[in-house]
DNA sequence: CTGAAAGCGCTTACAG
DNA sequence: CTGAAAGCGCTTACAG
């Protein structure tokens, strides 16, 4: 039996008589015989998945994450993780270094991938990566106009549904936390909020609109300057996340308002710790499970002449900071 | 000028003449030609330092993580992160991954590395990728006896700071939420409460000490429990870390009791959001950028004869969620 | 289904 | 300091 064949019982999907092949993985698993990657790779590419991200410390991305390697191992490749602070720059230079290694796919996940000139070199790194034969998946808004598969949520459509419920239970005055312009899921969640709120019946004259930082000290900051100048009769705080909700919350307890008994208050994501909360958060969950096992599908399926497009919405998990 | 010199001046620390140095780096930049990493890998190893963690989502982790990254970049490597749950299985099958890209370093972040014999697997494979060239670098305590450079935290002698103030601000009673007894790390820090809280004069009858799951949720269910057992004249609840602290803070709130007024409360770790709670966490700071940087720097410098012990030391971080 | 051979893109003794 | 050459450990047309 050559090297030829062994290689092939090993790697390729090549036709190997059933004999030999068993033979071969035998003597490996004897020997603790592992291919070696650097020259599979230099050959075939690697069984990595690299996924990219501006910061590894969020709740969303580490749902992701667990949920892709997971199923990565169902298949036969593995997940890398790193992360790019949201810089064009290093990303880039992050794509490059990881090429290298050839990894099946690369996955990226990020609000700020655009055809803003200056990130021109984020996309020509990923084009050329693609060209090379690797696979390219987008997840995140604002991917959509690009030539690669790209896994997105549906914001709008899901934060509407929140607005609705609201709105059923009797929230007519809300405020909502929106976060900043520049992210757009945060622009479409606030839109998806108003047109759930009008469409069961608020007054867009009851709906509010305060940016603030996304991070819990941003709700925080904006719920206390809030409450100094007065509640009125708002019914509801409607938060871009749950992060930002989280703040919320504590900046209620700090001035002594009871939720859900004087106001309501929503998050968006489910994050784990929400469900934890006091009081527990009611909020969007978005299906971070799925999405990281769709991932992994769309990394090791082959490039189609279209590029795949996937569209997760998020479900209403009412819990007690909501009255009604 | 040949194939050889052009090699030498992209990657060897090898002689060139600078004139051609120059040449060849202009030619590079000019092309965009960037060293292929697998072919790169398999003569001489890859530029890459791979970190291995039980959980990417904890906020110790991911501030190491961030600190590392930093630093990487100015030495000409960069991180990449698996993942690995805590099980044997997956970090040895993780490890041998890895190994394949001839990664400069591999570091572990466990508190499940120990010579257990189901662990061997994962040993093994540390030995073998440290024979063919590779550094190994093991963060986290439970590490010393193995033969691989190891950063530890003093988790005794950091908490026992903890302890003395406590003790010097009045704290008599004292109960402490101390986790489980298989993680070392625990057991380390309620021995150094406990010695600390004795130095400075607490009579050892006050102190208690029970048992809850590392966690928020545990943290809340175990100081749950102890309210409606009644916490008599409990002065302080000090948690193993500050995420059971913030279980333990809703616990306080959700019954009504006011934290600082009518118990004090600490933490470990200093994670971001502790400066964001209400009221902010007294907690015992780790030096997270630190040890980031610094398993950089063992990563990069050459094996030594003996292996690198470094040990690193929290330091008091009084908030307001103590009284005195 | 299988072997001999070429080649993947680099690096590094070796001799100069 | 530099070139020619061998080699890193695999995979894959190609011919059978």
């Amino acid at each position: 039996m050559s090297l030829a064949t062994a290689s092939r019982a090993l790697g390729g999907g090549r036709s190997v008589a059933p004999e030999n092949a068993r033979k071969v993985l035998e003597a490996a698993t004897r020997l603790r015989y592992t291919v070696d990657a650097a020259a599979r790779a230099m050959n075939r590419g690697s069984d990595a998945i690299a996924l990219l991200a501006d910061d590894l410390a969020t709740p969303a991305v580490a749902a992701v994450v667990a949920a892709m390697e997971r199923r990565a191992r169902t298949v036969d490749a593995f997940v890398t993780v790193s992360s790019t602070r949201g810089l064009p720059e290093l990303q880039a230079a992050t794509i490059r270094n990881l090429s290298g290694f050839r990894p099946r796919a690369l996955v990226l996940t990020s609000t700020r991938i655009s055809q803003d000139p200056s990130e021109t070199r984020v996309l020509d790194e990923l084009l050329a990566f693609e060209r090379n034969g690797g696979r390219v998946i987008l997840y995140g808004s604002g991917s959509v106009h690009l030539p690669f598969d790209a896994i997105a949520v549906d914001d709008r459509g899901s934060a509407r549904l929140m607005g609705e419920h609201l709105a059923r239970t009797g929230h007519r005055r809300a405020i909502i936390l929106a976060g900043t312009r520049e992210r757009a899921y945060a622009a479409a969640r606030t839109s998806g909020y108003v047109e759930g709120l009008l469409a069961a019946g608020a007054d867009v004259q009851d709906i509010r609109i305060v940016n603030c930082e996304v991070s819990r000290q941003g709700g925080f900051d904006a719920t206390a300057q809030l409450i100094r100048e007065g509640l009125g009769g708002t019914d509801v705080l409607v938060a871009i996340n749950d992060t930002v909700a989280i703040g919320v919350l504590s900046a209620c307890r700090a001035a002594g308002i009871d939720v859900p008994g004087q106001v309501s208050v929503t998050g968006f994501d489910d994050v784990p710790l929400a469900r934890d909360l006091t009081p527990r958060l009611t909020t969007v969950a978005l299906p971070f499970t799925d999405i990281g096992i769709r991932a992994i599908e769309l990394a090791m399926r082959p490039r189609a002449d279209e590029p795949a497009r996937e569209t997760f919405r998020g479900t209403l998990t009412v819990r007690d900071s909501t009255s009604g």
